[in-house]
Order: C-alpha cells, then sequence, then structure tokens
DNA sequence: AAGATATGAAACCATAAGGTATCACGATTA
DNA sequence: TAATCGTGATACCTTATGGTTTCATATCTT
C-alpha cells in the first residue's frame, strides 16, 4: 500500500506534532531549531518529524550538515477532504461556525 | 485539565472510529448495529464509541435497553479551528484545493 | 417468572507509540 | 588533520492502544 491516507491523520493525533506543524509556519527549521521549543531529547523530536514527513505534512532536505524541515500544507488535502464529507451537516446545523471559521480566513 | 482539545484529533487518528462517524452521518445508530459492520468483537466497537465520545463527535442516549450513538457535527470544531492556522498558506499556495473543497459544499 | 437481548465493565494480552541513551558518520571549523 | 557539530540509527524501556474473553445487569418478550 503506497497510498496510506491515514498516516496524516496519525500525525495529527499528536500535541508535539501539530505544535511542530504551527512552528513551521512561520519559518522552516533545522532538526535542533526545532529540538530547542521541547522539553525532551532530539531524538524524540527526530521521530515525531519522521511520523510528520511520513504523514506528508513537511518536507525535508539537506543543508550541509543539517536537515531543514519545512511545512507541507499539501499534505492537510487528505483531512480537509475526509472533514468534506460532513458538510453536508455543517449546512444544516453549523452554519454559524462554518463563517466563523471562515471569518478567520479573512 | 477538562478541556482536552487533543481528544477530537485522538478520536480522528483511527481508520475505524473514522468509518463509524462515516456510518452515523446516515442514520443514528446503536452499539449493536455499528458492531455488525466490523470485523471485531462487539466490545471493541464499543471502546471505539467510547473514544469518540470522549472526543465529543458522537453524543449518546439510552433507549430501552439499546443505547443511540449520534453523529455530532459540532465536535469537529476543534480540528476546524485548528486547520484554520493554516490558511494563510492555503491563500498562498491552495486556492485551487481550497476551492474543491468548497466545491464538495455545494 | 423465565429466558433472551443489549449493553457495560473488567481482566488480560500483544503490539504500537513516545520517550531515553548511545553510537556512528558526514560536514564544518580551528 | 583533529576536534566539533548536526544528524541518523539502533537498542531499550514504559505506557497507551486496540483487541479479546468473560461476567454482571438492565430491559424486553413470552
Amino acid at each position: 500500500m503506497t497510498h496510506q491516507e491515514h498516516l496524516p491523520f496519525r500525525a495529527l493525533s499528536d500535541p508535539t506534532r501539530r505544535a511542530i506543524l504551527l512552528m513551521l509556519r512561520d519559518h522552516d527549521m533545522t532538526v535542533a531549531q526545532v529540538s530547542e521549543n521541547f522539553d525532551m531529547t532530539r531524538a524524540a523530536v527526530k521521530k515525531h518529524l519522521t511520523v510528520l514527513s511520513d504523514g506528508g505534512l513537511i518536507t525535508t532536505s539537506k543543508r550541509g550538515r543539517e536537515r531543514v524541515n519545512a511545512l507541507n500544507p499539501q499534505g492537510l488535502a487528505p483531512v480537509l477532504d475526509w472533514l468534506g464529507f460532513f458538510d453536508a451537516f455543517w449546512d444544516d446545523r453549523l452554519t454559524a461556525l462554518k463563517s466563523a471559521v471562515e471569518k478567520d480566513m479573512q
């Protein structure tokens, strides 16, 4: 199975990994830079980065001896698609919520 | 901590639980009815239903000796909110995707 | 009342997941 | 070239997770 659609969902299930994604919104970061922001070893952070990469939510590239991690927003597409299955419900019951979320989109 | 925002993410991380949510789009279902659709014991399905309930994604009510499980679309709000953090990226890079998803919303 | 049915809860098991420490190695710098 | 730096990989540990079986209990049904 090359097409593992559940990997993005799994990647998003951990708070540390969601925090990493938010950090990468602002700028790409090396493994060490990401690690500085957490109270755990670099090896542990590296594992989270691997899960994020497997889920397609980040991309990585080598820069000298460093490895740069970059957000890959397209990786969220499977999640958005799946949430789309509930659009009918939103139309019925969550109009207010939808408009609130879309207001954030500016 | 009463406000466990990560519980919806955790609930969505399992394929069985996502499948249950899709089933509940169509109609409310008892525990036994949900279980019929999976190749696992009723007890295992019950555990998934508990996780979904803890995450706020379903609500349950007793009807005689049965317990009816109903989709709670509002439970997806934390997930939508979180995904909203990436709207700026979508505006920049994912306009096509966004419009495709919104087309599904009809 | 007795039996069947639907559920809930508990004990248990195997594997996955998140963490650590340690070592190896390529790239940089003194 | 030698030391250091950033990373990757492995072994290992503990707890969480997803599953099972079994039993108790409340509610229907006859």
